[in-house]
DNA sequence: ATCAAATTAGCACGACCGTGCTAGTTTGAT
DNA sequence: ATCAAACTAGCACGGTCGTGCTAATTTGAT
């Protein structure tokens, strides 16, 4: 991704590309709060069913890469992280993209799983936060057509295992 | 991951490295092998304690990146997959390690909880290595001396769920 | 000792990169 | 109509990159 690939793609010269974005730390920011952005307005246009198990996997499954969308996304996401060393600067947008991903899950284990205490809330999302990442990496690993219905079942099992804790505690 | 930097930190010179690889892949290509092969010696000089349990626990540490050596090791292979797209002759390489890790996660769980079927098996060998795909990639994302027990600990809680499903089934 | 092979070292070329810089062009308020 | 601000476009510099190429050095068998 270096700024005349996007400069090109986009249409535009470099120069003009430059006078919105002065740096390419500055572009690759931009990508990076958008890509959170579409995530969060992916989010949230979801309607509420009544059902929290499938509310939450409805969630769920806009975070990992099954559309053509969240799966550029993800890239971006990737990049993100391989680049991160590279490019200090980029390190907090990494991070806050990683805690918010983080405090959703926890949110998401609250409502599946009531009456958990914190310690137990966060062991769970941290759990959840670590599946979804894996599923969503190993999705991109495998060809955009292939069959994805392993990672939603997966997904699945995990929701309903985390909603029979309500009562066993 | 230039062949400069190599060249250097290696203490050789950019041509004598050409001459034992001639290009950059076949250099990442090394690499990778050379990653998977510590990683299969790591594992493979785990003496066995008798515990299943515990056996799998210790192998299932020996992925994830808690030392120096597993961590650079997870640094290389982050930069296979974020490389894959542009060196397409690596793509076998991350498939293979990929493939690798899948069987063994399967071999795990079929020490781990007997009486399983096969689609069982490859179900739970899937959610396995999601985990600890996920656990590591978070794992790589937090400073090398950030507290780790909690990975050990999800991958703990991971191992005995699935030592329990030898009798629910 | 000789000589061929293997290895090491280094140069040079073209390509791509980020970015500072200046020159045109459009826009919009007065 | 005027003019300043915002925007677009492009050039050029220094840097790193991969890699082809040749020269020097070491090695090892005869």
């Amino acid at each position: 991704m270096s700024v005349r690939t996007v400069a090109s793609e986009a249409g535009v010269a470099v120069g003009s590309l430059r006078h919105v974005f002065p740096t390419r730390a500055e572009l690759l920011q931009f990508s990076a709060e958008l890509m959170i952005h579409r995530a969060t307005e992916r989010l949230v246009s979801t309607p509420p069913s009544g059902d929290v198990v499938t509310d939450v996997l409805a969630i769920l499954m806009h975070l990992i890469p099954l559309e053509p969308d969240s799966r550029a996304e993800l890239e971006v996401n990737i990049a993100l992280i391989a680049e991160a060393p590279a490019l200090p600067e980029l390190v907090p947008i990494r991070d806050h993209a990683y805690r918010q991903l983080r405090v959703l899950c926890e949110h998401l284990v609250a409502d599946l799983a009531t009456g958990l205490d914190e310690a137990a809330i966060a062991r769970e999302a941290r759990r959840l936060h670590a599946i979804v990442d894996g599923i969503a990496l190993h999705l991109l690993m495998e060809p955009a057509d292939a069959d994805s219905g392993w990672a939603t079942q997966a997904l699945r099992d995990e929701v309903t295992r985390i909603a029979q804790r309500s009562t066993a505690g």
